[in-house]
DNA sequence: TCTTGACCTAGAGTCCAGTCTAGAAAATAG
DNA sequence: CTATTTTCTAGACTGGACTCTAGGTCAAGA
């Protein structure tokens, strides 16, 4: 966890990015959300942040807290089965500001929904292959064949 | 633009596959295991199944009941998130006949495994979303803003 | 200062799991 | 028999989500 960003002991200006104002280089939010560099910069090309990640006068990313938690939301949104075209229109719906929650709300609605029934197909699944598992563990266990795929599968 | 068709009209055995030993043309197996024809050929290219299928004498694949089973597993599989370089290499073990069922067993396991994974990660992305969807539903009940990501985020 | 190591861009490459094409032959319906 | 539909092959193409490359620039420690 490389999150705290407590105390600060500033420095002066705003050289470098080890510094207090919760400014981060692209290392360490990589660090703090599990992404790759590339995937960072992957993401901003493909307009998923909430606003242009600013930069240092020698041209390098400088990200805050509120991107981190941004991030740490998308990729739950990304491991959860979203797009990457969707959490777009997200991040559109919300740079576009107030007065669209309720497409906000539609949007993760039905994503929740997705989740839901994504779960229910894993489980069903995982149902099966529990079955097989006892299959096998009953062979081993007995010495005996049945319900066990062969080679040449019994008509 | 029928052309004709020479003498090759050799006589042979099984004309059709609407017959009774539980044939199935490619388009039915299609039809019951909800992969596409392409997809089943590619399945074949892939070295997926567990016997090479037959074919008529005019060369179109003839499948089995057993077949649609096998199918029907690898759905399950794949849908739960195995590769197809694994289901293959599941395959060739069934393939090599009796004698590696620990590794079945054991491959099936490591799998089981991976789905309960799944399903717990899907479950905590679950109630974040849910978190996320509730902070909306009540910032439209009641008109605030509390909790919501804006335009540009208080530091 | 010098030297690493982190960072920059544009764009090409990778991997997965199919999907689609073209042109031809086979099966089936009328 | 004819017309329509299905299937055949090899191989090119797609889309999603990165990942990596080349050729630099920038920043920080000894």
């Amino acid at each position: 966890m490389v999150a705290d960003m407590g105390g600060g002991d500033v420095g002066s200006g705003d050289r470098g990015m080890g510094n207090s104002a919760g400014g981060l280089s692209i290392g360490r939010v990589a660090e703090a959300t599990g992404m790759s560099v590339h995937a960072l910069r992957f993401f901003e090309r493909e307009g998923l942040f909430l606003r242009p990640i600013p930069r240092t006068s020698g041209g390098q990313r400088v990200y805050d807290q509120a991107d981190v938690d941004w991030l740490l939301l998308c990729n739950r949104l990304r491991d959860s089965g979203m797009p990457i075209a969707t959490i777009r229109r997200f991040a559109d719906l919300v740079r576009s500001g107030p007065g669209n929650e309720t497409e906000r709300l539609a949007l993760l609605r039905d994503h929740e929904q997705a989740v839901r029934a994504k779960i229910a197909e894993l489980t069903a699944d995982l149902a099966v292959i529990q079955d097989k598992v006892r299959t096998y563990e009953r062979h081993l266990r007995e010495g005996t064949a049945v319900g066990l795929w062969a080679p040449t599968p019994p008509a």
